[in-house]
RNA sequence: GGCCCCGUCGUCUAGCGGCCCAGGACGCCGCCCUCUCAAGGCGGUAGCGCCGGUUCAAAUCCGGUCGGGGCUACCA
């Protein structure tokens, strides 16, 4: 089976999310690629759910503009009944005035499924009469698909399913694959979870005389329990990733990996390669476990290879209100992209860039008492009030600072490491950060003695 | 219970009968580098679920078994 190169690259992101929100993929014969989400329940009822995962399909480069909508709100509704309609003439269909209950108090099963006790009381249709596919008898119906390869369903174990409520309104199962033949899908792509309707759906592809799609049933993406991800459950909106400062391209490289992976020892590869590159027949059946560390190393490397002033921009979201957790008179983008380039290494996600370069915008150090008992220990006091005499004259500079502050803690018999602690803390708060001297050069003089007496002072008074 | 799917390091995977006493990546652990922390470099840890069979040869093929998962609605 070909592809065209852009959408196949896309069906397996799609994959992965289909599992996450109920989407599933379809291919039109002119080539388009159609993305439905078959949650109508959240469609209905929360339609900025839609808007929600459509902008989050594009923010991974999924073109969500061609969304068809859930078949519900499709203005298919006569065509779906035309089809319904056209089963029961065929007699491929028969309606059935039976309740779940009379079902169960047959078969005194719960999970037999609908027992055929309709099929030949010859029912016209009528107010509560469900119209019900007769499922052949004899025979198999073979699901051919591009991942899973053939998948055998004996056809007497097929229940006689559905097709339309008492009320006359069509269920999914029919409508899906009206809308598809309407629609000229040569391709259904979807998760797992759909295999057992293929069949059915094949068996009514096939009476309503059309030539049946393609499957493909994507792996389903489990959590740590093994289980499939659950909305309820489970962490999987790829909106909360976004907002979490997960970059676009991080992602979808990442998502690309559960259960395919391009030739040769690759990982991380341009989503280019990646499109080209993809074949559904190479996906990998079982399921996949989404792994947030592997995610964040990934994220890591991208942040690493962004252009300076890219990353600057990525920033930007968590460096300004409601995020920041400095007023906005307070940043300086000027400071900022001095700081920048020393953090690019030191961020994995996005937002940890405010703890790397809060102390130049906000008014005092952060405390942590934690960092504090450590690093200011014995000869703290000492090395402060030192330091802040050398730095009142050094020319600011990195080279300079260091020097200076590598003598003060030969004087203790301290190695440069141990004698940066007490400066760090007292001037960042923190005990671990960005490179000491070049942040204290951007700092400024007049500002870093301040912190420095004012951490010498309180060290001496609680001493 | 029935039907179906799946089964290689902890995780994601490469592997499609000999190149594999199994390769890569994340994680983890060391070492180097080093002003902290990262990054980077080097090294290590750990796996073919099990049992039979086919074959000169099996992670690769076949059967069984065990384990996990999905579906089983007049939901989608």
């Amino acid at each position: 089976m070909r592809f065209a190169p852009s959408p196949t690259g896309m069906f397996h992101v799609g994959s992965a999310r289909s599992v996450l929100f109920n989407w599933a993929f379809a291919l039109q014969n002119d080539g388009t690629l159609v993305l439905r989400i078959e949650d109508t329940d959240a469609a209905r009822n929360r339609p900025e759910w839609i808007d929600g995962i459509v902008s989050a399909m594009a923010w991974i480069g999924i073109d969500g503009s061609k969304y068809e909508g859930p078949f519900r709100q499709s203005d298919n509704r006569d065509k779906h009944t035309a089809a319904a309609q056209r089963l029961y003439a065929q007699g491929r269909a028969y309606y059935c005035d039976c309740t779940r209950e009379d079902v169960i108090a047959r078969t005194g099963d719960q999970h037999r499924g609908y027992d055929g006790f309709c099929r030949d009381r010859g029912l016209g249709p009528g107010e509560g009469r469900a119209l019900r596919f007769r499922a052949p008898d004899e025979g198999a119906t073979v699901v051919n698909d591009l991942v899973r390869g053939e998948t055998v369903f004996e056809n007497a174990a097929i229940e006689d399913f559905v097709l339309t409520r008492g009320d006359g309104s069509v269920l999914f199962l029919l409508g899906n694959v009206v809308d598809d033949m309407d629609q000229r899908i040569t391709h259904v792509i979807r998760g797992e979870e759909h295999l057992p309707n293929a069949p059915k759906q094949q068996l009514m592809w096939e009476a309503l005389g059309a030539q049946p799609p393609a499957w493909a049933h994507l792996p389903v993406l489990v959590n740590e329990k093994r289980q499939k991800l659950s909305k309820r459950r489970d962490k999987v909106a790829l909106e909360d990733f976004r907002a979490e400062g997960y970059l676009a391209a991080a992602m979808r490289n990442y998502l690309m990996l559960l259960g395919w992976a391009p030739k040769g020892d690759r990982e991380i590869v341009p989503w280019d390669e990646m499109v080209t590159e993809f074949r559904l027949e190479d996906v990998n059946p079982s399921p996949a476990f989404f792994d947030v560390k592997k995610l964040r190393a990934f994220n890591g490397e991208y942040i690493r290879a962004l252009p300076a002033e890219e990353f600057i921009a990525q920033c930007q979201p968590w460096l300004t209100a409601p995020a920041a957790p400095w007023s906005a008179e307070r940043f300086d983008p000027a400071v900022f992209a001095e700081l920048a380039p020393l953090a690019q290494t030191r961020v994995a996600v996005l937002p940890e860039i405010v703890a790397m370069v809060d102390f130049a915008f906000l008014p005092d150090p952060v405390e942590d008492e934690a960092a504090w008992t450590k690093a200011m220990r014995e000869p703290a006091a000492d090395i402060l009030a030192d330091v802040a005499a050398a730095y009142a004259e050094v020319p600011w500079q990195g080279d300079a600072l260091r020097e200076r502050l590598e003598a003060v803690g030969t004087a203790y018999g301290l190695s440069l490491g141990k004698a940066q602690a007490p400066v760090r803390v007292a001037v960042t708060g923190r005990t671990v950060g960005l490179p000491l001297f070049e942040s204290l050069v951007v700092l400024g003089r007049t500002e870093t003695l301040r912190r420095i007496e004012a951490a010498r002072e309180r060290v001496t008074g609680l001493a």
